[in-house]
DNA sequence: TAGGTTACAGAACAATCGTTCCAGATACAA
DNA sequence: TTGTATCTGGAACGATTGTTCTGTAACCTA
């Protein structure tokens, strides 16, 4: 019928993502968009709409693609409390690791776009609440198995758990040192005790 | 000898530091700033150089003014424990009672131009440290007290709590309700027993 | 091979960006 | 009162913003 499209949608999710994910929605240009997709103008409006809209796919596109590799483990792991120890060692690795730090796109938007944005406002709270299920799933889980204490307020514990999981995505961004970071998520982890 | 300023150098610097705290740098425009201070242009340009510099500035005016405020209690209150659940709670407070969540100027520029601005960068990672010493300061009167336990790493505490800080500000810019707010804060709090 | 449909490449759009320049207003020193 | 130095108002700068338009190329169906 028509001419097929010389692009693979996943990868230019995918590059438009890290562009967002590192400079931020208000920062990052058509052109830069343009430049590191290597999609055409024409086809990228045609394709997803305007700036905002391509913005609100690639939020999508993270919240399928990062987030849930990054909760993995929190909602597999069969043991709770180690789940919720792994996840916050391996994303401060990760923040640490990475030469450019990009923290998280989901809690950069928050900040960015949240106060003036009903829209992606609403995006970011909806993840945080789903992050904050998923911690109060594994809490319950090491409730039963014994490795949290019964006295213990799941939901306000996994809140914190929540809150304090985006404080490690912000340290991260922000280019906190390695011995910063180590004792933060430990004595995070110790309020578990 | 000359034709006087008329306008009040501090007045501007707070109506500057205001529109730069509830928007960001990036999306603060000049004609943004020249409507809110009712500054003009030239005259801007001539007492504060470019963008960039009337940030600097205005970082520098917001660290005298706002970070000194919202740290006095816990500089000064002879009781440490005391002065440092006082500033948990205030901060928490004002997060939800401001109509507009602006969270923290310090950590919202950190999450917007730490990744591409090193001078910035560096800017917010000294605030954080001197957070982090301060809070330092109040553990040690709280453990000399006898109200913090005496086994307690006082640096890992302390930058578990100037990462908490920051975390507070991160989620009432986000907007977060006040029930996940109080949870939260409660939970950094009882990381102190 | 011809027709039809869609993607592509790139020029062009008005609006806004940060910044500079110039003419006129203003206040003090002589 | 005149001279002079600085501030003010507003137009103007080129560059870049997000977005649209136009013509051409490419593929599938018939």
């Amino acid at each position: 019928m028509s001419r097929p499209r010389a692009f693979d949608e996943e990868s230019v999710l995918d590059n438009a993502m890290n562009i967002f994910w590192s400079k931020g929605f208000e920062a990052t240009s058509i052109q830069d968009l343009v430049d590191e997709t290597g999609l055409n103008r024409a086809s990228m409006y045609a394709s997803f709409g305007d700036k905002k809209a391509l913005f609100l796919r690639v939020l999508d596109h993270y919240s399928q693609k990062i987030s849930a590799e990054r909760f993995a483990d929190l909602r597999n792991m069969e043991d709770g409390r180690h789940a919720i120890e792994k996840t916050f060692r391996d994303t401060a690795q990760t923040g640490i690791a990475e030469g450019r730090h990009k923290g998280c796109l989901m809690v950069n938007t928050g900040m960015e776009m949240a106060p003036h944005d009903p829209e992606t406002a609403a995006i970011a709270h909806q993840a945080f609440r789903r992050a904050e299920e998923i911690f109060a799933a594994a809490l319950k889980r090491a409730v039963q198995q014994g490795t949290i204490s019964k006295d213990k307020n799941v939901r306000a514990l996994a809140r914190f758990l929540a809150g304090s999981f985006q404080g490690v995505q912000l340290m991260s961004r922000r280019g906190a040192d390695q011995e910063t970071l180590q004792d933060y998520t430990d004595t995070i982890l110790a309020a578990l005790d």
